[in-house]
DNA sequence: TTAGGGTTGG
């Protein structure tokens, strides 16, 4: 077995004989000689794993583990354990399979002094092991040692066999892996048992519906989206309606994994006993990487704020109360931070039947929003605990009419049957989104007195002018008749805007050639960066007077070469998070994380005789999520070694803007271009709104990477602009506008543009 | 046994 695909290797004991000897090259280190600078690449250190700590990750996501062994052969020695600091993947692989009480061999360790002498009888040197450093690690398991768990005695566990979708055959039972494509989450079936439906394909491009039944709801397997990965062990097939379906058999049992690439690979099971190893763990990382590629996965889930009227959508909630309303009907209140941008129903229930902290409620009476539940889930919705987590999907949206028929509201529905997956989801605290979604709720203000707020947005104005107060205010109808370019004090309603999807605001803007673009999308970087992985790294340009340099090769087919060229700084110390750095050869995924940890990432390729910048399509810099462009018209790239007259400043800032000059790049600046009708008592008009930040108070430059302040910036418009209301509802805006004439060959046409403007501060 | 994917009635 090779050491890169299992640095860490179990050995079979039989009769206290190893099956599989230890190379013949190692040789038996003594704790008590151990020494620091010596050399153990042909060592190993022997002993009695005797304590365990949980695995977790270093700061830059390095995993680490850390055990204590002890040398049994030496156990009356005052010193007889030492402390083992495992990093990286072998400390993956040793926190799954390592047993307290097993002989655990290390070799090619380093030997590390601590500063202070131990008093606990352990060395005063610990070992730091690690593939990246040479270290082999052997286990010997016992077979027999708790004979009931199948991980302990992972070397005699039955290898499972797999099989893909596309080679199944009626009437067997098989294991297989598949990625979820549809799913229903379980429900009470007509029968006696749970049923959840699930529908799987995998890179043979076959698909699998299974019908999934069991009396306990936890032996289902546990998908939350479209995406989770699945191992199914001992599922029955059978043909029916000329289609392969898979039934729960006998002996199912199933492990679910997070689909994200890149996510920890941890099993969702009820069982406490499974097999899980390297193995199954790369098939997971292939099906992720597969599935992203080739599955939809539904976008992020909607929020309250972003909800519209006649749609179906999956809600990550929290319940805050619940009550009976008939037979056929169970209303759920629930809240996720946001606000609803309609008026929503509210189900009359009597305050007896209601269930819920009466605080909370009356606290949350503006956020929480009446979901009915009906037939077959209202069974489950009874069970539901107050203060739970839910995903509830596929609930409908409905638009309804009150008395005034101008202010419609909005109800939310959850219909009888399972059609599309619609049904109630428990989600576990340790749920990536319920985390996220309970830090938000922590973070949302209760105390502000929302109903106040809206009525103070009715009579102040939602917005403030940030210049020019003693001018007075001009009706929209004398604005529109009369010549331009004029500067006006308006105030105004906000009937509508352009885009509605905000992201699709967000534009490049070159402050030289005035021109607009899109934001390039990722598949573009990625293009770029294939395209210039082709240009190997020119070892003549490696470790200059301004730069040092690292190079490898990676290991898989591909064998990229990749360089990194670290800017000197004229310090003893030097910080990753002030650290320029230039990367050839690298991946997006390497790029964006290389971005958060340090300063500044420029990817380059090599010349002949100097670094350059890639195409510029490509940013041509990252600073932790922000992307920096240059504008292909303006822009004259310049050789990298410009860049050295800003690294030998005594503490360069690395900003953007002195970069770009020095690369000879025009910068694009990011900008939110807005479509604005306002409407006054006398007319309306289009006004454009060209805001860097100053307007919603966010970066540009931040809202497509950040979830934060889109979600921020989607309340701003609902409060300028509440979906459903009727017009004398709405907010008043202040609002400073400039006209200005465009010409073409045809005619003349008058322009609106909002400028020293802001929303204001109580508002959001 | 149950379900066998494909939205909306209250």
């Amino acid at each position: 077995m090779n050491k890169a695909a299992m640095p860490v290797q179990l050995l079979k004991i039989i009769k206290e004989q190893s099956e599989t000897p230890l190379p013949s090259h190692l040789q038996k280190e003594n704790l008590q000689h151990l020494q620091e600078g010596c050399d153990y690449t042909n060592r190993y250190i022997q002993g009695i794993i005797t304590l365990s700590y949980p695995l977790t990750k270093l700061r830059d996501g390095t995993d680490f583990f850390k055990i204590v062994l002890q040398d049994s052969d030496n156990l009356s020695s005052q010193i007889n354990s030492i402390n083992v600091l495992i990093y990286g993947k072998m400390a993956e692989d040793c926190a799954k399979i390592i047993r307290h009480g097993e002989t655990f061999i290390v070799a090619g360790f380093k030997v590390v002094k601590l500063p202070t002498a131990r008093e606990d009888g352990r060395h005063d040197c610990h070992l730091e092991v690690s593939e990246e450093a040479g270290s082999a690690i052997y286990i010997y398991t016992k077979p027999g040692i708790n004979a009931a768990s199948e991980t302990a005695s992972l070397s005699v566990a039955p290898k499972y066999v797999y099989t893909p979708l596309n080679h199944l055959k009626d009437g067997t039972i098989v294991n297989l892996y598949g990625v979820v494509k549809f799913f229903k989450p379980p429900y009470i079936s007509k029968g006696t048992d749970y049923c959840s439906v699930v529908t799987l394909v995998d890179p043979s491009n076959a698909k699998l519906t299974c019908s999934l039944f069991n009396g306990n709801l936890d032996s289902l397997p546990k998908i939350y989206k479209v995406g989770d990965i699945v191992r199914f062990h001992r599922i029955k097939i059978r043909e029916y309606n000329g289609q392969m379906q898979g039934i729960t058999s006998g002996g199912f049992a199933s492990l679910t994994f997070d689909g994200t690439v890149g996510a920890p690979v941890v099993p969702r099971t009820s069982s406490r006993v499974y097999t899980f190893m390297d193995e199954e763990q790369k098939t997971i990382e292939e099906l992720r990487i597969w599935a992203a590629s080739n599955i939809s996965i539904s976008g992020p889930a909607a929020k309250l704020s972003g909800v519209q009227p006649m749609l179906f959508f999956d809600l990550t909630c929290q319940l805050v109360g619940k009550a009976k309303v008939d037979g056929s009907s169970f209303l759920l209140k629930v809240w996720d931070g946001t606000k609803c941008p309609y008026p929503t129903w509210k189900v009359p229930v009597e305050a007896k039947d209601l269930e819920g902290e009466k605080v909370l409620l009356q606290q949350l009476r503006n956020l929480a929003v009446d979901i009915l539940v009906y037939d077959n889930h209202v069974q489950l919705a009874e069970s539901l605990k107050v203060g739970s987590f839910l995903r509830i999907y596929s609930i409908h949206t409905k638009q309804a009419s009150a008395d005034n028929k101008d202010v419609s509201h909005i109800e939310f529905h959850l219909h009888g049957g399972t059609c599309y997956g619609r049904g109630i989801g428990v989600l576990p605290e340790s749920n990536p989104d319920v985390k996220e979604l309970k830090a938000f709720l922590e973070s949302v203000d209760l105390t502000d007195d929302l109903e106040l707020h809206l009525q103070r947005c009715q009579q102040l104005s939602v917005t403030v002018l940030t210049d020019h107060q003693d001018l007075s205010n001009t009706e929209l109808k004398t604005i529109t008749r009369s010549p331009a370019p004029q500067q006006y004090r308006i105030r105004a309603k906000l009937r509508t805007y352009k885009p509605q999807k905000l992201h699709q605001s967000v534009k490049l803007h070159c402050s030289k050639c005035n021109s607009l673009q899109e934001v390039p999308d990722r598949d573009a970087f990625d293009l770029i960066l294939h395209d210039s992985a082709g240009t190997a790294p020119n070892p003549e340009l490696h470790n200059t007077s301004w730069y040092e340099s690292v190079t490898w090769t990676t290991q898989d087919q591909k064998k990229r070469e990749i360089a990194i060229h670290f800017v000197k700084r004229d310090e003893m110390l030097q910080h990753p998070e002030d650290t320029l750095l230039m990367i050839e050869g690298g991946t997006l995924k390497e790029i964006w994380k290389l971005a958060k940890r340090f300063k500044c990432v420029i990817p380059v390729r090599s010349t002949e005789d100097d670094l350059e910048l890639l195409d510029l399509s490509a940013p041509f810099l990252l600073q932790g999520n922000v992307k920096y462009y240059g504008c292909k018209q303006c822009s004259t790239p310049k050789p990298m070694k410009n860049l050295s007259s800003i690294a030998a400043e005594q503490q360069p800032s690395w900003e953007p803007t002195e970069i770009a000059q020095v690369l000879g790049i025009q910068l694009l600046q990011y900008v939110f271009v807005m479509k604005f009708t306002l409407v006054d008592e006398t007319g309306a008009l289009n006004a454009y709104l060209f805001d860097y930040e100053k307007f919603f108070q966010i970066p540009a430059s931040e809202i497509l990477t950040n979830n934060f302040l889109q979600q921020k910036m989607q309340m701003t418009m609902n409060t300028l602009c509440p979906p459903g209301r009727k017009l004398g509802d709405l907010p008043w805006l202040e609002c400073f506008i400039r006209s200005y004439n465009v010409r073409d060959e045809m005619k003349n046409q008058v322009y609106y543009q909002i400028f020293d403007t802001t929303v204001a501060e109580d508002v959001v």
